[in-house]
DNA sequence: AGATATTTTTAGAATAGTTCTTGATCTAAA
DNA sequence: TTTAGATCAAGAACTATTCTAAAAATATCT
């Protein structure tokens, strides 16, 4: 699925022949060290700066949309806030706690299928599903029932 | 649940105490009316200007704020367009057509839960989900087999 | 009813995230 | 090494939405 190329420190993916150029690659590790904290274009902006000061947030932007484009990346939306960006390419829905404002992944329950609970009409080819749920989660809430104060990041 | 008033030709509803101003009713009613098309804050305010000339389109983002807090109607996000607005308080996910631009309500299955099929964190409290969907619907998908061009709207 | 307070509306300015434009730079191919 | 195409950088432009301030409408209190 990934074929390895060289380079110093970094696996270097392939994904679908994206000629995979400096910037992307940075945004790409960026993305990935940054874990699961889905971050937004600015936020990666911010750190891909720190390792490529040359950087610029509309090649960010560019980047973020070329790797997307080609599957190595997700797009995540939550309302019309700005979009955020997750490397997790399992299928997955995201929590937004409105406590700590962070996302979570959630992931699928064993062998269950997302889609079968919709009443898709007869014809209709689904391309693409996108969960998002908004909540308070377990540490937030918690946090509420013994200090009585909203759990800020 | 829903206290009938007196007017003079149409249900004036109350949604949880909210005061059903001329210009809160007007965009209400043009949203039922546009029935399953999903509009724009800038189509609600096309067909309300027609019917009320003196509205602004601040007035008209303002009631739909103000009636999406009531539970009176949702609001629906498709990635980062423009937010569209929809009648229906079942719950259900939205399926955007990517030949005709179209949003499709798209209800549950019989007895399904589309909140059991994901592995929520223990202590998480669910408020708010939304399902969106992306593809080619029944109706262009027959469309580009037999006449072989983008069914566009 | 009349006076006062509160809410809502209007119009336009402001904002934020994102996309576009243009010229420079890089890369791949011939 | 020349040429063509892709990518990058910087800043301008765009768009959906929110904010602001003043006017209008509505509710509340004597």
């Amino acid at each position: 699925m990934m074929a390895r190329q060289r380079t110093d420190s970094k696996v270097t993916e392939d994904f679908g022949g994206l000629r995979m150029t400096k910037q992307r690659q940075v945004v790409y590790d960026v993305l990935t060290d940054l874990g699961s904290t889905h971050p937004t274009a600015s936020e990666v902006y911010v750190t891909a700066k720190e390792r490529m000061p040359t950087i610029s947030l509309a090649t960010v932007y560019n980047c973020l949309e070329t790797l997307t484009g080609a599957g190595a990346i997700k797009q995540v939306n939550i309302d019309r806030e700005a979009s955020r960006y997750c490397p997790n390419l399992q299928p997955h829905a995201h929590f937004f706690c409105t406590g700590c404002n962070k996302v979570f992944d959630i992931g699928l329950e064993s062998d269950a299928d997302a889609t079968s609970v919709w009443s898709l009409p007869e014809g209709c080819r689904l391309e693409e599903m996108h969960v998002a749920m908004r909540g308070i989660c377990g540490i937030c809430d918690r946090c509420s029932q013994c200090c009585a104060e909203s759990g800020q990041s």
